[in-house]
DNA sequence: TGAAAGCCGAGTAATTTACTCAGGATTAAA
DNA sequence: TTTAATCCTGAGTAAATTACTCGGCTTTCA
């Protein structure tokens, strides 16, 4: 029941992203080095935040990245999918509900991992960036 | 934030033990079978779950398994942290709290790693085995 | 032009997962 | 008292996943 390097090192980038939104873009380097996330891990990292259009990059020298949107509009849950694919704890409960479960008896485990997923996806979908970097300045 | 085979399996195990405890121990090869778990694995699941006095063994001939307490007084959350280990999304917040984060910046995410364990110990724990067997056969 | 950045596909070492194997110990029933 | 059914255990292993690294190309500012 872990999330993965990618996910805890991504939604560290994204704290850091959130606290810099008004400074402008900011290049991977300096993340990085924050962090202590090894730098190009971090970059295979950014592509799939990108392409969920939670970020976008800035080329060239003074570039970097920065949200896409205002830290208020950018849930956790959108960052972990992102990273981690569809909240779900088992497969046959995953969000799109493409459920293809065969088994008769899995439907007597079925209901829990429908209720873990709801809880989860509701705290994640509850959290903004801008809550996060509020919750950490207290 | 997937569970394993071992927790999947070990779950649909538990709730056919709550089926039949009122009839007394189930052999392993039964279960095996009846949930289409490979044999050889779900006795390898099955000794965290012994060693967690969740379920009590009888040896020999007739022998089983059969839940050591009633399914109303076994917690879904006891399963999953026999089998997976402590409920938490990141290692810095598992639920013994022995917090060894050094990082000032870790605290960023620290908020949310801890609300979503917070909500999966809560769904987890409040579901026994005796829901789990209510909710299936409605 | 050159340095600072992002972009990208491929490769790889370490770890974890999902099992299997071989055999021993216990007990009910024939 | 033998036999078969069952639990018990440590070790091994193939496949998958994770957590990275490597090399090189592209874009842009100064």
């Amino acid at each position: 029941m872990k999330i993965s390097a990618k996910g805890e090192y991504g939604m560290r980038a994204m704290a850091i992203l959130a606290l810099e939104f008004p400074a402008g873009p900011v290049p991977l380097r300096e993340i990085a080095r924050r962090e202590e996330i090894p730098y190009q891990f971090l970059e295979q990292i950014f592509i799939p935040l990108r392409h969920a259009g939670l970020i976008n990059s800035v080329r060239g020298a003074k570039g970097g990245y920065i949200l896409a949107k205002a830290p208020s509009e950018i849930k956790v849950g959108d960052i972990i999918r992102a990273l981690e694919g569809p909240i779900a704890p088992v497969d046959c409960v995953a969000e799109n509900d493409a459920d293809v479960c065969s088994r008769s008896t899995a439907c007597l485990t079925k209901g829990i991992w429908q209720r873990l997923r709801d809880s989860m996806a509701e705290v994640l979908d509850d959290i903004t960036l801008a809550d996060v970097i509020k919750m950490s300045d207290q």
